[in-house]
RNA sequence: GGGUGAUUAGCUCAGUGGUAGAGCGCUUCGUUCACAUCGAAGAUGUCAGGGGUUCGAAUCCCUUAUCACCCACCA
C-alpha cells in the first residue's frame, strides 16, 4: 500500500508508543549489548503537577541523550518519579475539601488528612506521568519512584538519623522565614523580593528623663548645616508595629551626631498598659549607616534579619510580637510585651480593618511624637496616600521597599512573609558542604555551562544554615520524640512555636530506637503518645514521648532522590549498578535548591558523587522572552503543541534550540518549520519507495557504490554521524539537530534526491540498483540519526519494511569517515556550477524551464572530468540542452564563471545587454574586494612567518582562484562592451 | 551593594583567533514528474560604542552604554 502523502502524528504517535511500551524498550539494560550504564535521573515533578513547556524542554533533553545512549547498547536506565511536594500538593488537598464543602484539615485531623491526600495520588498522582509519555519520554515506568514510597522514606529517615547522630542536624530557636498563611517556615531560597511602593515613617524617641543633646548635621565639607537641641532621637521605620519589640537603637560608631547620647535610655514612643514607656538603650553598631535616613536604627531582634544579629551580638531580648498568623500575640504568659489593647490585632491593615501599624502610627501621631519632614522635601501629590485612616500624612514619606513573598510555585499563594523566631530543625550545612565544593573544584563532578560553577561556589562558599523543617503534615515526619525536661516539669502548657522552652529530643528511626535513648534518661518508664496535649494529660504518670509533628523540607527528600530511587539503604544490585549516576539534566533554577543539596547529601552520606556531570539548561520563556504565567496569559501548554503538531515538532524545536547558556524563547512559528522538517522526511520516504528503493533487502552495511553521487552522499552521512557524536557528547544538542537538518533537508533531499532521479529513472542494469542500495542505506542512516530527537515519525517509517528490531533497539552506527576524495572533488564542482548556472539564468530571466545550449570556453582537467562523469546529472539540474566546447562566444551570450571553468549561454535576443553588464560587473566588484582582501593579508610579510602555514596555503589557493575568476569576467564584460 | 551573562540580518538566535551563519519573515519566478507543510533565485550586517593585544578579532583584554538574571539588601 503506498504510503500517505504526510504523517498522521496523532494516530502514530499513539500506537508506536503502546508498541514500545509492551516490548519493553524502555526497562532498564533493554538493548544493553555491552556492560557499562548509562544512568539518569528524572527531576522529578511535583506530584501535584501538570506538564509545563520547561519539563517538556527538560524530558526532551533527556530522552535525545537516553535513547542515544541505548542505541549504542548501553545498559541505560532513565529513572522516573514524582516529589511529594509538601506545601503545594498539602494546598490542593485543602483547596478541595474547602471546595466540596468538607471538613478542614485542622477538624479532620493529621491521620484522616493524611489519607485523603494518598487518596488525593492516587486518582490524579498519574497525569503527569501519562503526558510526559505523549512526549515520548522512554523512562522505565516499572521502576516509577515516589518521595514518599516506603523505602524512599526508609532512606529519608536513615539519612535524618544518621545526620543527627554526626552532630549535622541540630534544634535552635532561629529567625527563619515564615509564611503566615500556611504558617509554616519556608526555606530562604523560596522566598522572592517584589519591589512594592511602600512608606517609611519617621517618629521621634524621647531621651528618658528629659535629657537633651546638641544635635548637629554636617555637610560633606564638613560645614554645620543645622545645628539644634533636641530631646529625641529620630528613627526611621517601615514597619512601626515592630517597635514594640524593639530592644536598642543602634546608631554607627562613626556617627558624630549621636555620640553625646550612645548609652542612654530613650523611650518607646507606643505606652505600656499602664500608661508608662518602655526604655532602651542607645547603643554602637556596625550595622547602621550613617547616610541612610536618620543614621539611627530600631532593633527588632525577633523580627527583622539584620536586627537579629545585632541583637545577638548585644545579648538584646528578642521579644516575639507575633503568633504564627502574623497577628499580635494575645496570650497571658508574662514575657508577653505586647500591651492589651495591640493583642490580637493583625500587624497592619487587612481587608480594610486597621491593624497594630495603623494604630500605632494614630497614637503616636496623636503624641506628637511624629517628625515631620525636614526641609528639602518637596512632598508630591503620591505621598498623600489614601489609606493612611486619619494619619498626618506629612510624617509619611514614600518609599519603595522590597517585600519578601512566598514564591509563587505552582499553586502556592503569594503572602508576605514574616522573620520569625521559632524552634526549627537545621542542617549544620558548613559541615557538610566541603566535599560537594572539592567535587566540583577537583572536576569529579563538572557543570555545564561553566558559569554554574562560579554560581555553585559562590553559593557554596557563603552557605547558610538549612532549616529543614516545616510546620505542614505532608511530608516525611521528623524522626525525633521530645520528652520532659526535669526541671521544668512536665511543662507542655506553653505554645510550641512561640516558647524557648527547652525538651529532650530522642532521635531514632521508629520509636522504639528512640525510645532505647529516652530510657537511658528516663529509665524503662517511657511510651509514646500522639501530641504534646496528650502527654499533658498524662503529667504525672510515667515519661510520655510525643513526635515532632513537623515535616522536613521538600528538598530534604529529593535531595537524596539519585539514590534513594535506586534502593539504598539497601545495597540492591541496582544501586551498585546503577549508581553514581551520569548526568543530571535541569535547570539552572533549582542550581541551589536540588543539585547542590544533591551534591551535598549523597557525599555526607555515601561519600560518592551522585553524578559526574550537571546539565544546566536554559529557562524556557514566551516569544518575548518574558516568563510564561497564568496571570500573563502568555502559557504554552506543550500538549497543545503536541495536538496540533506532533511530539517530534516539539521535540525537534526544542533540541534546536538548545545552545548552552541563555534562556529560550519558545515560538509557534519554529515549530512549525519543524513540523514542515518531518514531512520532508516522509516524502523523501515517500519518494524512495515509488522508486523501488526498498524493493530489495535493506543493506545494513555502506555500500560500495561506483556512481559518483552515490559515493559522495555516503561521505556525507559519515560526515553527519561525526558531528552528531560529536555534538551529543559534548551536550550541544542544537549542533545535532542543525547537523541533522542540513544533512537530511540540504544534501538528502535537495540534492541527492534530485542527483539521483534520472539514475533510478533511467533502465540502467548497474546504475538503478546500485542508487537504491545506496538510497535505501542512507535514509535509514537518516532515520537512526534522527531517531532519539525525532523518534515516533523516524520509528514510523522504520517500520514501512520489515525489521528484525524496531528502531528504538537498532545499533548506533560506527563506521568512521567514509569521504571518497573523489567523488567529493566531482560534486563540489558540479554543484557549483548547477549554482552558477542556476543564479545566471534566473537573474537574466531565462524561463525557468527552458533547456539551453551551453558553450564551454575553456575547463581545466578537473571540470573536464568533473563534466565527463556527472553530464546527465548536471544537465537536468541547470536545465542544459547542449555542451559544446567553442573558442568564441556569439553576440548575445551571458557569461558563467564556474572554478576551473566558464561557460557562455547564448541567448541572442532574449538578454538585456544592460542587464547582463550590471550582473557581471556586480559579482566582479565582490570578488575584486575579496582578492584584495586576500592579498593585504600575503603581501603582509609578517602573515607568512606568524601564521600557520596550512592557513597560508589555503589563502594563496584562494587567491588563484579569485583572480581566475574574476579574469574570466573581465573577459566577458570586454565582450559584452563590443557588443553593446 | 555583590555576582553572572547578554548586545551579530527585519524577527528569534548559532558562531571562543583565519573570507560573517541558520531558521522564520521579505522580493521575484515556478506546481502532471517525493513534498506548496514544496522548489529555484535574490536582497539585507559599522558583529552595541571606544581603546588595546595580534600577521589577523564577532571571538582574547580594558573601558563605556544598555538590558537580563541570580544573590544579599537601607532600618
Amino acid at each position: 500500500m503506498p504510503m500517505e502523502k504526510t504523517f498522521d502524528a496523532t494516530e502514530a504517535e499513539a500506537r508506536i508508543y503502546a508498541m514500545w511500551e509492551a516490548m519493553g524498550a524502555f526497562r532498564a539494560g533493554a538493548n544493553a549489548s555491552r556492560a557499562e550504564t548509562f544512568t539518569i535521573m528524572i527531576p522529578p515533578p511535583n506530584v501535584t503537577g501538570s506538564l509545563h513547556v520547561g519539563h517538556a524542554f527538560n524530558n526532551t533533553l533527556q530522552d535525545v541523550l537516553v535513547r542515544w545512549k541505548r542505541m549504542q547498547g548501553y545498559d541505560v536506565l532513565w529513572q522516573p518519579g514524582t516529589d511529594h511536594a509538601g506545601i503545594a500538593t498539602q494546598l490542593v488537598v485543602e483547596r478541595q475539601l474547602a471546595k466540596a464543602g468538607n471538613e478542614s484539615r485542622a477538624e479532620m485531623g493529621r491521620e484522616k488528612f493524611l489519607e485523603r491526600v494518598w487518596e488525593w495520588k492516587a486518582e490524579s498522582g498519574g497525569n503527569i506521568r501519562n503526558q510526559l509519555k505523549r512526549l515520548g519520554a522512554s523512562c522505565d515506568w516499572d521502576r516509577e519512584a515516589f518521595t514518599m514510597d516506603a523505602n524512599f522514606h526508609d532512606a529519608v529517615i536513615k539519612v535524618f538519623v544518621d545526620m543527627y547522630n554526626k552532630g549535622l542536624i541540630y534544634r535552635g530557636k532561629r529567625l527563619v522565614n515564615w509564611d503566615p498563611h500556611f504558617e509554616t517556615a519556608i526555606s530562604d531560597l523560596e522566598v522572592e523580593n517584589v519591589e512594592v511602593a511602600g512608606q517609611m515613617w519617621h517618629f521621634k524617641y524621647l531621651l528618658a528623663e528629659g535629657a537633651t543633646y546638641i544635635y548637629v548635621e554636617k555637610n560633606q565639607d564638613g560645614r554645620v548645616t543645622l545645628s539644634e537641641e533636641r530631646n529625641y532621637i529620630s528613627i526611621a521605620t517601615t514597619r512601626p508595629e515592630t517597635m514594640l519589640g524593639d530592644g536598642a537603637v543602634a546608631v554607627h560608631p562613626s556617627d558624630e551626631r549621636y555620640a553625646p547620647i550612645v548609652g542612654k535610655m530613650v523611650e518607646i514612643p507606643i505606652a505600656n498598659d499602664d500608661g508608662s514607656f518602655r526604655q532602651i538603650k542607645i547603643i554602637h553598631d556596625d550595622y547602621p549607616d550613617p547616610t541612610f535616613g536618620s543614621g539611627a536604627v530600631k532593633i527588632t531582634g525577633a523580627h527583622d534579619f539584620n536586627d537579629h544579629e545585632v541583637a545577638r551580638r548585644h545579648g538584646l531580648t528578642m521579644h516575639i510580637l507575633m503568633d504564627t498568623k502574623g497577628n499580635m500575640v494575645s496570650h497571658d504568659a508574662p514575657d508577653n510585651i505586647v500591651p492589651t489593647r495591640y493583642r490580637g490585632l493583625h500587624r497592619f491593615i487587612k481587608d480594610g480593618i486597621p491593624g497594630a501599624r495603623e494604630l500605632a502610627i494614630a497614637e503616636i501621631n496623636a503624641r506628637g511624637r511624629a517628625v515631620t519632614r525636614r526641609s528639602g522635601f518637596t512632598p508630591t501629590p503620591a505621598d498623600d496616600i489614601a489609606d493612611t485612616g486619619g494619619v498626618n500624612p506629612a510624617l509619611q514619606v514614600p518609599y519603595v521597599e522590597d517585600k519578601p513573598i512566598m514564591q509563587p510555585f505552582g499553586d502556592r499563594s503569594k503572602v508576605v512573609i514574616e522573620p520569625m523566631l521559632t524552634d526549627q530543625w537545621f542542617v549544620d550545612t558548613a559541615k557538610i558542604v566541603g566535599p560537594a565544593l572539592d567535587a566540583v573544584r577537583q572536576g569529579r563532578t563538572r557543570i555545564i555551562p561553566e558559569s554554574g560553577e562560579k554560581t555553585y561556589y559562590h553559593w557554596l562558599e557563603n552557605i547558610e544554615p538549612w532549616c529543614i523543617s516545616r510546620q505542614l503534615w505532608w511530608g516525611h515526619q521528623i524522626p525525633v520524640w521530645y520528652g520532659p525536661t526535669p526541671q521544668d516539669g512536665y511543662d507542655f502548657n506553653r505554645d510550641y512555636d512561640l516558647t524557648s522552652n527547652y525538651k529532650y529530643a530522642f532521635c531514632g528511626a521508629t520509636f522504639e530506637e528512640a525510645a532505647k535513648s529516652a530510657e537511658l534518661r528516663y529509665g524503662p518508664r517511657v511510651f509514646e503518645v500522639s501530641s504534646k496535649e496528650e502527654a499533658e494529660a498524662f503529667r504525672g504518670f510515667e515519661v510520655p514521648l510525643y513526635r515532632d509533628p513537623d515535616v522536613l523540607d521538600t528538598w530534604f527528600s529529593s535531595g537524596l532522590w539519585p539514590i534513594g530511587t535506586l534502593g539504598w539503604p539497601n545495597w540492591t544490585e541496582d544501586t551498585k549498578k546503577y549508581f553514581p549516576t551520569d548526568v543530571l539534566i535541569t535547570g539552572s533554577d533549582i542550581l541551589f535548591f536540588w543539585v547542590a543539596r544533591m551534591m551535598m547529601m549523597q557525599l555526607a552520606v555515601v561519600e560518592q558523587e551522585p553524578f559526574h556531570t550537571v546539565y544546566l539548561h536554559q529557562l524556557v520563556r514566551d516569544e518575548k522572552g518574558e516568563k510564561m504565567s497564568k496571570t500573563r496569559g502568555n502559557v504554552i501548554d506543550p500538549l497543545d503543541i503536541v495536538d496540533q503538531y506532533g511530539a517530534d515538532a516539539l521535540r525537534f524545536t526544542m533540541t534546536q534550540m538548545a545552545a548552552i547558556g541563555g534562556v529560550l524563547k519558545l515560538s509557534e512559528d519554529r515549530i512549525k518549520g519543524y513540523r514542515n522538517f518531518g514531512t520532508k522526511l516522509w516524502n523523501a520516504h515517500r519518494f524512495a519507495e515509488m522508486n523501488g528503493v526498498f524493493d530489495g533487502p535493506r543493506p545494513t552495511e555502506p555500500p560500495h557504490p561506483t556512481q559518483t553521487v552515490n559515493n559522495w552522499i555516503i561521505g556525507e552521512t559519515s560526515k553527519t554521524l561525526a558531528e552528531v557524536n560529536e555534538a551529543l557528547t559534548t551536550y550541544r544538542f542544537n549542533d545535532a539537530a542543525n547537523a541533522l537538518y542540513a544533512f537530511v533537508w540540504g544534501k538528502v533531499c535537495d540534492w541527492y534526491v534530485e542527483f539521483s532521479k534520472p539514475l533510478l529513472q533511467g533502465d540502467d542494469t548497474t546504475h538503478k540498483p546500485e542508487t537504491q542500495q545506496t538510497m535505501a542505506w542512507v535514509l535509514d542512516q537518516c532515520l537512526i540519526l534522527l531517531h532519539p530527537i525525532m523518534p515516533f515519525i523516524t520509528e514510523e517509517l522504520w517500520g514501512q519494511t520489515d525489521r528484525p528490531k524496531p528502531l528504538i533497539h537498532t545499533d548506533w552506527p560506527t563506521y568512521s569517515d567514509l569521504t571518497d576524495p573523489k567523488a567529493h572533488q566531482e560534486m563540489t564542482w558540479a554543484i557549483a556550477m548547477i549554482d552558477n548556472i542556476r543564479s545566471a539564468r534566473a537573474q537574466m530571466n531565462v524561463p525557468a524551464g527552458l533547456y539551453v545550449p551551453v558553450l564551454q570556453l575553456n575547463a581545466d582537467m578537473a571540470a573536464q572530468n568533473a563534466w565527463a562523469k556527472n553530464e546527465t546529472l548536471i544537465k537536468r539540474l541547470a536545465r542544459i540542452e547542449s555542451l559544446t566546447p567553442t573558442t568564441t562566444v556569439p553576440k548575445g551570450a551571458i557569461t558563467v564563471a564556474t572554478p576551473g571553468a566558464t561557460f557562455a549561454i547564448p541567448l541572442a535576443g532574449i538578454i538585456d545587454i544592460a542587464a547582463e553588464m550590471a550582473r557581471l560587473t556586480k559579482a566582479h566588484e565582490k570578488l575584486t574586494k575579496e582578492i584584495n582582501g586576500l592579498r593585504n593579508r600575503l603581501n603582509n610579510p609578517n602573515f607568512a612567518t606568524s601564521a600557520p602555514p596550512e592557513v597560508v596555503a589555503e589563502a594563496q589557493t584562494n587567491l588563484t582562484a579569485r583572480q581566475d575568476e574574476a579574469a574570466q569576467l573581465t573577459g566577458a564584460m570586454a565582450r559584452l562592451a563590443e557588443l553593446g
